[in-house]
RNA sequence: GCUCAAGUGGCGGAAUUGGUAGACGCGCUGGAUUCAAAAUCCAGUUUUUUCGGAAGUGCGGGUUCGAUUCCCGCCUUGAGUACCA
């Protein structure tokens, strides 16, 4: 009986489809276990070869772990929102949703004949309103989020309330918007709803903002940094720009520290989480205020902080100084009437420590403004307990006593008269910096702003304004990616002003250059020219002062960026130091001194989540007063709207502002048409909608409980299946999707809607296959310029007709131009006269790897008729052994290179059993390898040999005879690798495995059902059609995938002797079978004796025998 | 520039803790079968050789009885990132 892959393919995935066969249960006995591949964008185009290969993966490894006793979940769905879907309406004016379904379609039926054991009962499609109902619940959620600091969470908006109605928002440690207004409980209480709700919008986890976005003009929308790709946008290939925008945003820079602890925790490729980690860009180093000289700014009357101050205030409470600590850790545990309160403003002072209740204020000594404050707080009704330093780090105890004592024994209070002195010191210019190398501050010559930075307006000299005003102007015109483009250019200009180091008081000039970044950090650097190499050539470039302060090191020709093992010198208190020491007492000196904190920073930018496109999420938020009001959960999901067109209107606002119903009803609930909208209780809905990345930032948890109508996914699924176990996807995801996926796995986590906080234990990046392009060789005839001819060049090259040339004929451009003009000479197309003054040249051409076969010899007949290749109808081959040979290259599998193989056709020819196998057998799964068709016939043939093993000829015949010593040792030799290949994920070497068992039982004739059977459940993963056909025609009534992989029994293995690899120094020369049994001292004496030992050492003496028993015999002569 | 990964026959790749380098498959060569082809089966296939051997895992060095594997330096290719202070 024949092997008949298509009737056997037919036939057990209907069976599996009919009996549900890979359906999970979320009650089960059986230990659970999580298979998931990444959520695949339902393109147009289909698949091809390159696209199952993760899924292959994933699911030999779900059916190894049904074999192995698992309650396996293997779901799998559509990111079916998206750009190409939506272009496509947009060129044909076809729904997205009618072109999305019929890419579903074909992708699915595609996905089914490779016999998957997904369980499609529990498919989701991120375009469902019944998805998409609970993406915009997640997003109602974070609205109604804020992140405090103190208890490192996420917490309901309603704390942050009743915290503000207590006390203000001074003692709030959150993560939020820069710049915020300090306010007291008193004062929040006398705002207006709307401002109420304006300062709550800076503390949500999602968010409206004015923010800089990369607005792609070309798509019509913007884009987030991971959806650029070299400034231009990674759909598309569109250029980006920066422009200001209203915009929704995630405060996924509130979680920076969390995303990169938590990749401590999760196994996934190292690659990937150094880019996440490197996405972060968490840089540990110090904020730096300098002074301007002479600058003073303008005096407020107005006792309230500034934004800019509040800000460091807030830091300051992250930053405390080590007696600051101690101190505070005895404090803090104060409770009730007695509780203090760390880094608090009195009227415009900060003061170190303060128990409202008791209105005492303890702080630190020695500050510059003691007399001012000690006036101030008196005249506020306050006691002042005074602690130095080095009190509190000897005897903490001490201290807190003293406290203890000032809190039951308040001195009576003498108010001051003289409440004029209250008045504010003017406060000079500062500028704030970041660096990293706080070390090297006294190697600081000049200092950089960014040209847009705010102050250079205010400092810049009569004398120096029109070279700084022409300098922005010529800043201003460069685009964003000219900027990044051009990096070598040093351009900037001097602003006439100096600052103040603040360690030496030395001036330093201030420059502009645009090799700072506005947004990046203050926009503003202290420029240490002897350390940094864009300092030392801007340096260089404008003559500018270049200190070198470091211990011998020669900076004459470039700056010393190296730190290990440099001590430095010239710097007062940290000369002769190492930098890990110099910049700890550095940030100590800083922070003692009042002009400097250590401080992280993070690259990681919040992310903007609003798109001004039709197919996606919309958001459930209706605006009033302007403010945005979310729509509660149990009137979800809000339906995206038909549009006439998709896309912007005429006044450019988004395609939903394009619907004719598009107004929320707060009364009935409900969408209603515009015309409503002047009803006092109807409002405009949002218009954007949400990102790609919405809908599979969570759909993992979705699976556990798929078809929930009540919550996202019920407490009991989500606590059952917790986690991915195993995630395998492509890395093109590694600061996308999955950087996004686990922020709001974080979030939920914090708002205990899921119980974990990392949703994938384990991931693999499967790598690329590559197309095996195949060319031919075209020769382009040219008549050579400067010889003046009578007969006219076209003449000429009217002869020659399109000539191809086989690919092993020539070596180099000279050959085949000699090979192509002695044809042309032989055959009579040139005449010999002219030869000399015609060119040949080579272009390589695609050529459709359809027409080649497994030797690289080209149909041409298939060839010259194929569609594309109508303009070689009649060209001529030049060819070789009467073939044309095709080059071949490795390249990205693409229609445009005419390399791409359908995994149908495949199926069709070998089917869906062998593309399993030779997908895994082309190579290590993670690395990126190419595809050549012709190689499957080596699988293919493996599965005919496999069959016949089972079979008597034409009939289905095994035997029950006992299974010999030999057949068992190849069985048990083949589980123990197919297990262990399974569980380390190397499918590639398991194939091999397969290949050598079915060849070595061929040869001992083996048709033993002991055998044959356990055989068939060690496959049954890889080739599962096969498997269960073989299963069944042994007599089994149930589907092989719920049998147990068999047990490996190592006494099968055991040999009694060895053949022993005899090596002369270290290497192999000949091979000697000996007994397991002997000593060491038998083998020795056995192997010294042998006659090709003697040969082998003619004579040399014998320095030392190597025995390794059950290895290797080394003589070393 | 920085970070990471990888370099083994004509090709994809194997060698899991340092112990017989090139398993397995493709391709190629020769043979059997066939009128012929496909399919199938058998033998061979790193290089070199005076047919005894000898050399060989990107290059140069080191550790070791022994290195594709460990260490140091370099070269090449690929991926990510990029004025990040």
């Amino acid at each position: 009986m024949q092997y008949n892959h298509q009737e056997i393919e037919e036939k057990w995935q209907k069976f599996w489809a009919e009996n549900q066969t890979f359906k999970a249960e979320n009650n089960s006995k059986k230990p659970k276990y999580y298979v998931l591949d990444m959520f695949p964008y339902p393109s147009g185009a289909g698949l091809h070869v390159g696209h199952p290969l993760g899924y292959i993966a994933s699911d030999i490894y779900a059916r190894y772990k049904r074999h192995k006793g698992f309650n396996v979940l293997h779901p799998q769905g559509y990111d079916s929102f998206g750009l190409p879907a939506e272009q496509y309406a947009i060129q044909t004016g076809q729904h997205p949703a009618k072109t999305t379904e019929a890419n579903i379609a074909t992708y699915r039926k595609q996905l089914d004949k490779i016999g998957f054991s997904f369980d499609w009962s529990r498919e989701v499609r991120t375009s469902n309103p019944e998805y998409y109902k609970w993406t915009q619940w997640i997003f109602t959620e974070l609205f109604n989020s804020w992140y405090n600091r103190d208890t490192e969470k996420a917490e309901d908006i309603a704390t942050l309330e009743k915290t503000f109605n207590i006390s203000g928002n001074t003692a709030v440690n959150a993560v939020s918007d820069e710049g915020i207004l300090l306010f007291s409980a008193v004062e929040w209480q006398a705002f207006s709803k709307t401002t109420q709700e304006e300062i709550l919008l800076q503390y949500r986890l999602t968010y409206l903002s004015d923010t800089e976005v990369n607005w792609c003009p070309g798509l019509g929308t913007v884009l987030a940094n991971d959806e650029i790709v070299n400034g231009v946008s990674e759909r598309g290939s569109h250029p980006v720009v920066r422009k200001k925008m209203t915009q929704w945003s995630m405060r996924i820079s509130a979680y920076a520290q969390r995303l990169l602890d938590g990749l401590e925790t999760i196994d996934w490729p190292q690659p990937l989480k150094d880019s996440q980690t490197n996405w972060i860009g968490r840089s540990q180093g110090a904020m730096v205020s300098f002074q301007v000289a002479n600058g003073v700014e303008k005096t407020t009357a107005e006792i309230k902080l500034s934004y800019k101050e509040l800000e460091s205030l807030k830091v300051l409470r992250q930053n405390l100084s080590k007696a600051e600590t101690v101190l505070w850790d005895e404090l803090k545990n104060k409770k009730g009437a007695a509780k203090f309160r760390k880094k608090y403003t009195i009227g415009s002072f900060l003061v170190d420590y303060v128990c409202l209740a008791k209105n005492i204020i303890v702080d630190f000594s020695g500050k510059e403004d003691e007399a001012a404050r000690t006036t101030y707080f008196a005249n506020e009704g306050f006691n002042v307990v005074r602690f130095s330093n080095e009190a509190v780090i000897e005897n903490v105890l001490q201290v807190v006593s003293k406290i203890n004592a000032a809190i039951q024994f308040p001195k009576a209070i003498e108010k001051s008269a003289t409440i004029a002195a209250v008045k504010l010191v003017a406060d000079p210019f500062k500028i704030d910096v970041f660096t990293t190398r706080p070390d090297t501050i006294f190697g600081v010559s000049f200092m950089t702003l960014a040209p847009e930075h705010e102050l250079v307006s205010k400092i810049t000299t009569a004398a120096q304004k029109g070279a700084i005003e022409t300098y922005i102007k010529a800043t201003a015109k460069r685009s964003e990616r000219d900027r990044m483009a051009d990096v070598k250019t040093i351009s900037g200009a001097f602003t006439g002003a100096y600052a103040i180091h603040p360690f030496s008081g030395a001036k330093v000039q201030i420059w502009i250059g645009d090799y700072v970044l506005a947004n990046y950090g203050t926009g503003a650097v202290m420029a240490v020219p002897c350390g940094d190499q864009r300092d030392y050539d801007f340096a260089k470039h404008f003559d500018i002062p270049i200190p070198n302060i470091f211990e011998n090191v020669d900076i004459s020709e470039a700056a010393h960026a190296g730190k290990d093992g440099t001590k430095i010198a010239n710097s007062d208190f940290l000369s002769g130091l190492k930098y890990k020491k110099a910049i700890k007492l550095a940030i100590f000196e800083m922070e003692k001194r009042g002009f400097g904190y250590g401080k992280i920073n993070y690259r990681l930018r919040d992310a903007v989540f609003s798109r001004q496109r039709y197919w996606g999420e919309p958001f459930p938020v209706y605006y009033k007063d302007g403010m945005p009001q979310m729509i509660d959960v149990k009137y979800l999901p809000v339906v995206l709207p038909e549009v006439e067109k998709y896309l912007p209107t005429e006044d450019g606002k988004p395609p939903l502002g394009n619907a004719i119903a598009w107004a929320w009803d707060s009364r009935a609930k409900k969408v209603v048409g515009n015309e409503k909208l002047k009803n006092k209780t109807v409002y405009p809905l949002e218009l954007n909608t949400m990102p790609g990345w919405a809908g599979s930032s969570w759909y993992f948890n979705r699976y556990m409980d798929a078809t929930n109508t009540g919550a996202f996914a019920s407490k009991e699924s989500l606590e059952y299946w917790k986690e991915v176990d195993l995630y395998i996807g492509g890395s093109e995801h590694a600061t996308g999707h999955l950087l996004y996926a686990r922020f709001w796995q974080k979030f939920l986590f914090d708002k205990g809607i899921v119980p974990v906080d990392e949703f994938a234990k384990k991931l693999i990046n499967q790598g690329m296959i590559l197309g095996t392009s195949a060319f031919v060789y075209r020769a382009t005839a040219f008549v050579k310029n400067g010889c003046s001819t009578e007969k006219s060049n076209d003449d000429v090259l009217d002869k020659i007709p399109t000539v191809l040339v086989s690919k092993n004929l020539f070596n180099s451009d000279d050959e085949f131009e000699a090979v192509v003009k002695n044809y042309l000479l032989d055959k009579g197309f040139l005449n010999p006269n002219f030869a000399d003054l015609v060119m040949l040249v080579k272009t390589p051409i695609h050529v459709d790897v359809s027409l080649v076969n497994a030797s690289d010899d080209l149909a041409i007949e298939a060839f010259k008729n194929h569609a594309l290749n109508t303009e070689y109808k009649n060209a001529e081959f030049i060819l070789e052994a009467g073939v044309y040979k095709v080059g071949r290259e490795v390249e990205k599998m693409s229609k445009s290179k005419y390399n791409v193989v359908n995994p149908d056709d495949i199926v069709a020819e070998y089917g869906a059993d062998a593309l399993r196998l030779f997908e895994m057998f082309l190579g290590p799964l993670e690395q990126a390898k190419p595809w050549k068709t012709s190689g499957i016939s080596g699988v293919y043939s493996f599965l005919k040999k496999l069959w016949k093993l089972y079979f008597n000829e034409a009939v289905f015949e095994v035997s029950k005879e006992k299974a010999t010593k030999e057949e068992l040792k190849v069985l048990h030799k083949t589980i123990k690798k197919v297990q262990e290949d399974i569980e380390s994920f190397s499918f590639n070497t398991s194939v091999s495995t397969f290949m050598i068992a079915v060849n070595e039982l061929t040869a001992l004739k083996c048709n033993k059902r002991s055998i044959l059977e356990p055989l068939l459940l060690l496959l049954s993963p890889y080739a599962p059609h096969i498997s269960e056909e073989l299963w069944r025609k042994l007599g089994n009534k149930e589907s092989i995938s719920a049998a147990d992989f068999p047990v490996f029994d190592a006494k099968h293995l055991v040999e009694s002797t060895k053949n022993y690899p005899i090596s002369f120094n270290g290497k192999m020369r000949f091979t000697l079978e000996l007994s397991l049994d002997l000593s060491k001292e038998e083998i020795e004496k056995t192997v010294l004796e042998h006659e090709k030992t003697i040969a082998q050492l003619a004579g040399a003496s014998l320095k030392k025998v190597i025995i390794v028993p059950g290895k290797i015999i080394n003589i070393v002569a």
